[in-house]
DNA sequence: ATGGCTAAGTCGCTTAGA
């Protein structure tokens, strides 16, 4: 089962970027971020046309994340929970079942900039609430994961100039430590565990000509329960994506799993 | 401290991104 997320920067000015992705990566299961849109104009057919079922949790303007997959998508649930009022669409989760049924939840965590102020004390609750779902997750002993863009740079090897970031909600020391409270509750980083190389990014800044000076960050992340990371095969980030024409500033990361 | 670019809504600027 080759599950890819990819944080599409807008799904109505991305058309062309996506299908033609979409129709060579030969994916199972794609989990989007920030469609940028409602639910009723979502582009449906691009993505019907080609096959796949579409769950989709939009929000006007801003955010909003989506499921597709040629399988089935069963037990569909919206929303992050353990905060009623919180009205951002970031969270959508969803059962596929191939050999193995994988719960996979597609997430886009607050950026949280500037730090501090309430943009940030909102990314750190909602990493609190990440940590819950995360937990109830693993209790169910089930191959599971969590994957999408967590607007997190875990390392200082995660980006070609880590001083540039020291102030930034994407680094700072409280991010990060978050980050690891989730990790440490059982879960596979699953890049890291195939490699402890730096220079691997999955977003370049549209500005200052990030892209040609490999000015990168990897903050695009795909968590595994102990039963999903049993049956990973391989992942990698789809760099080159990032090259192409009307580009999001984000490229895709692609596991796979013996599902 | 920056804000060189991009998308979307409020539609000629502002907000948000990271």
């Amino acid at each position: 089962m080759k599950i890819a997320t990819f944080n599409i920067n807008g799904i109505r000015a991305r058309h062309q970027a996506l299908t033609d992705w979409l129709d060579e990566a030969d994916l199972d299961v794609v989990v989007l971020q920030e469609i940028k849109t409602v639910d009723e104009t979502f582009p449906r057919d691009i993505i019907e046309d080609r096959g796949y079922n579409l769950e989709t949790f939009g929000q006007k303007g801003f955010n909003g994340v989506a499921i597709l997959s040629k399988l089935p998508l069963e037990d569909v649930r919206r929303g992050l929970p353990g905060d009623d009022e919180d009205l951002q669409s970031r969270w959508i989760e969803a059962t596929v079942v191939g050999k193995t049924a994988v719960r996979v939840c597609g997430l886009y965590l607050p950026n949280g900039n500037p730090a501090p102020g309430p943009k940030y004390d909102y990314k750190l609750a909602w990493m609190e609430r990440l940590a819950a779902r995360a937990a109830d997750l693993l209790a169910a002993e089930e191959p599971a994961l969590m994957a999408g863009d967590y607007n997190v740079i875990p390392q200082p090897e995660d980006a070609a100039r880590p001083d540039a970031w020291v102030k930034d909600a994407l680094y700072l020391p409280e991010t990060r430590e978050a980050f690891r409270r989730i990790l440490n509750l059982g879960y596979t980083e699953a890049f890291r565990a195939k490699t402890r190389a730096p220079g691997h990014y999955s977003f370049w800044d549209y500005q200052a000509g990030a892209w040609d000076r490999n000015d990168g960050i990897r903050i695009d992340h795909v968590l595994l329960s102990p039963q999903a990371a049993d049956l990973m095969t391989d992942i990698h980030i789809e760099s080159e994506v990032r090259g192409r024409e009307k580009p999001s500033d984000h490229v895709p990361v692609v596991v796979e799993l013996d599902a």
